[in-house]
DNA sequence: CAAAACGTTAAATTTTTTCTTAACAAAGTT
DNA sequence: AACTTTGTTAAGAAAAAATTTAACGTTTTG
C-alpha cells in the first residue's frame, strides 16, 4: 500500500475529485445553497454514504454546521437520509442522479412561484375590478385600474405555463420531447 | 380629483399593486436577487419606465443602491436601459414578459452550470484515465479511479440534456411541446 | 468657464447570514 | 441509574453582503 505509484495515484484521485467538488459547489448557488452546503453535497457525491462526523472530518467544520446544511440539502431533495440499522449514527446519501435533483428543486420552486403569485394576483384583481365597474370613479383611475388588471391577467398565461412545465417534468413527459441522450458527446 | 371615490380608488390601486409587488419580490429569490432588487423590479413592472431618482423616491433607499441593484437586474435580463433623448437621466424599463425573464435567466444559469462542470469533468477525467491504464497502480486504486470515472461520465448525460434544454428554450421549440395557453384558466 | 445634475465608485456602516462553542435532549450502553 | 453517544437547539462570534454617505468623474447648462 505504500507503493509510490499508489501514493501518486491516491493524490491524483483526490485532486481530480477536488476539482469537480469545487466546480459543483460553485454552480450550486443556482440551487440556493451556500458554498459550504455545496461542498458537502459534492463531497457526498463521491461517497456511497456519509455520517455527520465524516462530513465534519472531511470539511473541517463543526457538527452543527453539518447538521443544518444537511437538513437544507434534504429539503431540496439533494440528500436523503439512509435508514441504517445497527449504528446509531444517521447516514446520508447524495442524490447522484442530477436529473432527480433538477426535477425536485425546480419543480418545488416553480410551483411556489406560480402559487404565491397567482394567489396575490387573485387578491389584487378583486379591488381593481370593483374600481373598473364603479360609476363614481373618474375615468383616469378606471383606466389605471384597467391597465393594471390587464397586466396581471396577462401574466397568468406565464404562471399556467409554469404549472404545465412542472407537470411535464414530474410526469417525465418532458423527456419525450427532450430525450436523455446517452450517446457519448464528450 | 379630490373626489372621495377617486381617493378611495387610488388607495385600493396602491394596495393591490403592493400586494403583487410583495409577492413578486418574495418569489424572485429564485432568480438570485435580493428582496430590494426584487422590489425594484416589481415596482417597475407596474410602470412604463423609471429613472433612478424615481426608484429612490418610491423605495425610500439611496441612489447608489438603486444603481447597483438595477445593474444586476440588467445583467440577468430583467431590466433594460431605455434610450431616451432629451433627458439626461437614464430611464429603465422592466421586462414585463415573464417568459423572457424566465428564458434569459435560466438559460444563462444552466449554460454556466453545464459549461463549468463539463470543464471540470474533462480536467478530472484525464488523470483518472491515466491511473486506470497504469500497470503499476494496485487494483484497489484502479477500481476507485474507474468508479469515479464512470460517475463523471454518467453525469455528462445530464449536462448534455441541460444544453439541449437551453437550446430548445432559446429557439422557442419548447413552446411547440408546451404551448403558451392563452385560454383563461383563472 | 463655473455651477449643477447625474451616475458611479470607494470607504465605512449596518444588517444579515453563517458558523462555532456551549448547553441540552433523546436514546443506548454499562 | 449513571454514563456515553449522537443530534439538535440556543446564544454568541465571525464572516459576508447590502446599504449609506461621501467623493469623484463626466456631461450639461447657465
Amino acid at each position: 500500500m505504500n507503493n509510490p505509484h499508489d501514493e501518486r495515484a491516491r493524490e491524483q484521485i483526490e485532486e481530480a475529485k477536488d476539482q469537480v467538488i469545487q466546480s459543483i459547489s460553485e454552480t450550486m448557488d443556482l440551487y440556493g445553497v451556500t458554498p459550504a452546503a455545496g461542498k458537502i453535497y459534492a463531497t457526498m457525491y463521491f461517497e456511497n454514504q456519509m455520517n455527520l462526523d465524516e462530513m465534519r472530518e472531511e470539511l473541517g467544520m463543526s457538527k452543527p454546521s453539518m447538521s443544518t446544511n444537511v437538513r437544507h440539502l434534504q429539503q431540496i431533495g439533494m440528500v436523503k437520509k439512509k435508514f441504517q440499522r445497527g449504528s446509531r449514527k444517521h447516514t446520508y446519501t447524495a442524490e447522484k442522479n442530477f436529473f432527480h435533483s433538477f426535477m425536485a428543486y425546480f419543480c418545488q420552486m416553480w410551483e411556489r412561484e406560480a402559487n404565491t403569485n397567482m394567489e396575490a394576483i387573485h387578491q389584487a384583481e378583486k379591488p381593481l375590478l370593483e374600481i373598473i365597474h364603479d360609476e363614481h370613479v373618474s375615468d383616469s383611475f378606471k383606466e389605471e385600474a384597467r391597465h393594471h388588471y390587464e397586466l396581471l391577467n396577462q401574466s397568468k398565461v406565464y404562471y399556467n405555463w409554469l404549472d404545465q412545465l412542472v407537470h411535464s417534468i414530474r410526469s417525465e413527459e418532458i423527456f419525450e420531447f427532450l430525450p436523455k441522450d446517452t450517446s457519448q458527446k464528450d
